[in-house]
DNA sequence: GTGAAAGCGCTAACAT
DNA sequence: ATGTTAGCGCTTTCAC
């Protein structure tokens, strides 16, 4: 072994040593168990030790005893989409962290949805957060085998064998598509994007569009569009002439509209366009941008659920809803 | 305990009862490790077993084992910048997990470092990414004494303790400052964004703006902004006449320069103003955004590296730098 | 080519 | 009020 730069790392024993109790009494007081049962004068000499000695538990090891880590997993991906999520995220993280838990996310995008469970069910995390894709039965299944208490699918169907907090897409796609149908727009574009596995969110709002449009007899087209500038604008040089977008989300949406401004199509006049998110960009756009606001509901209570599930196991089922608002604005 | 809803996970132990081998021989084929030591037709009996029985290796025990986890980590914050940067994460996450790394992002924004630092050291990671502000001295110290292996900060100055990956927050600011001045500009604005821990880089990027404009005798104002609508019109109306803006990345930008035309000031006829990050949001605006691109090099080589560092430990050093590049648009 | 066994750091049931 | 101890699942040295 190299020569140690640092003083080796403190471990319970040494505190114990430092401070002339056992290792029983150290993991007691600084983990607060049992208050009452360690005299004020050891907790302080305890507290005092593990200070001096810089002490900082080892996670892996509560984890192999407790069979279980105190990680909350969720897919990297989720904190991409604005800053609105990645607010949201902090504040989930926080609550987490009160009941004792460390939210951590973790890429993968793309990859097999079962190799990434199987990364995740090694660190044998509390809970799982992640959209259904991701949790396909196998990774669920995967997930539950290795022990894994609270997994919590976002979805637009209950997932068998976990908890479905429900998500749905094609809501988006509806009530984007209903509105932009009540405009009086019946030739209507949906954008899908293709990257990051975006692909199947696509699919679910094209489907809820689909379904909007049905009665009204409108006529729903899918159209690929990659996030990139001179994809935007070939596509707008050779618009078939929809007269309403629903263009996946406020991203999608921006670009598209500044492409058909470019050649010359007017936003909502010739062209009427709907995003998702209700980003700020959506907000102050020009002309401002019709979207559908997803309310994410309150971290709070979501830190509590898992904390619930996490501490009792339930049967798996629907645990929550997440609301979504049409915001009509300028686009449409 | 309560009911088990399902199959207990199955241990290495279990697997090895199934083969009808050791424990030690079960650890061999699954991790390839002194290849050729087990006769093929064990291992293969070994891969069955574990197979049939869902074996997931428990990452905490590995961990233990081992000293340290496999884990490196970073802060969640950086996943929020956009899509260039999440995109690259995605590389680094896939490139860190070929040499057998989990990347994890986590949160933790303004809090206290050395509490941050206290969740990610009892972690045990093989190393730590983050952004100086983040690795106080004490922070490093602290994780370093956990026995982290590569500490790894981005900053301006080399960080005693740890390794730095050079990255001049005031080198944007002056490369943005710079410019302005060659179009003729002498009354600078900087946006201070205050939100998320931002303030510290808006400190730096001032810094090098005000570099760039002692020589020229250009004024230079930090300008508080939050990332809101209200905020950025009522910051237009009250214009104080600057004629040029960096603002401190092109979320900023955008938003500053719709108020601005929202309350008639012309960009860049009244006002220059030039962004930071290069997002695809800056090249479609109206007038497209000038702004400073960010290069944050190879993912593959920094995975590289930090696999380096973690297996033979070097003395703390810089270990390379994050170019920047001014791309010139119209609204300057 | 394979097995036995020690030990990583922690917690909690049990003993004093 | 405090201590003893077993054992969580894994890797790896050493013995066969």
């Amino acid at each position: 072994m190299p020569g140690r730069p640092h003083p080796a790392r403190a471990t319970s024993a040494d505190v114990a040593r430092l401070a002339g109790v056992s290792r029983a009494t150290v993991s007691f007081v600084l983990n607060d168990t049992e208050p009452g049962r360690v005299s004020d004068a050891t907790r302080a000499r305890v507290r005092a030790a593990a200070e001096q000695l810089g002490y900082v538990s080892h996670a892996a090891a509560r984890a192999l005893r407790a069979g279980r880590s105190n990680l909350v997993l969720m897919p990297a991906s989720q904190a991409a989409i604005g800053r609105l999520v990645s607010d949201w995220l902090d504040e989930l993280q926080l609550a987490l962290h009160e009941h004792g838990y460390t939210l951590v996310l973790h890429g993968g995008r793309g990859a097999d949805p079962v190799e990434v469970a199987r990364v995740w069910a090694e660190m044998r995390p509390a809970a799982v957060l992640a959209p259904v894709p991701g949790l396909t039965p196998a990774a669920v299944e995967l997930l539950r085998t290795a022990g894994v208490r609270a997994v919590i699918a976002t979805g637009g169907e209950p997932v068998p064998g976990a908890h479905t907090m429900i998500f749905r897409q094609d809501e988006l796609g509806r009530l984007a598509a209903a509105h932009l149908i009540e405009r009086g727009r019946r030739r209507l574009a949906v954008l899908m994007p293709g990257e990051r596995g975006l692909d199947v969110f696509a699919a679910e709002r094209l489907a809820g569009v689909r379904q909007a449009a049905g009665g009204p007899g409108a006529e729903v087209t899918p159209v690929p569009l990659r996030y990139d500038w001179d994809d935007a604008l070939a596509l707008a040089r050779a618009w078939p002439g929809f007269d309403g977008v629903f263009a996946y989300n406020d991203e999608y949406a921006l670009l598209l509209v500044r492409a058909l401004q470019e050649v010359g199509l007017e936003v909502p006049g010739s062209v009427a366009v709907a995003g998702a998110d209700d980003l700020l960009p959506a907000r102050i756009a020009r002309p401002a941008l019709t979207s559908v606001r997803i309310e994410p509901g309150s971290a709070d209570e979501l830190a509590a659920l898992v904390h619930r599930l996490v501490e009792e196991p339930a049967e798996p089922g629907v645990v929550g809803a997440v609301r979504m608002r049409l915001i009509v604005r300028e686009s449409t």
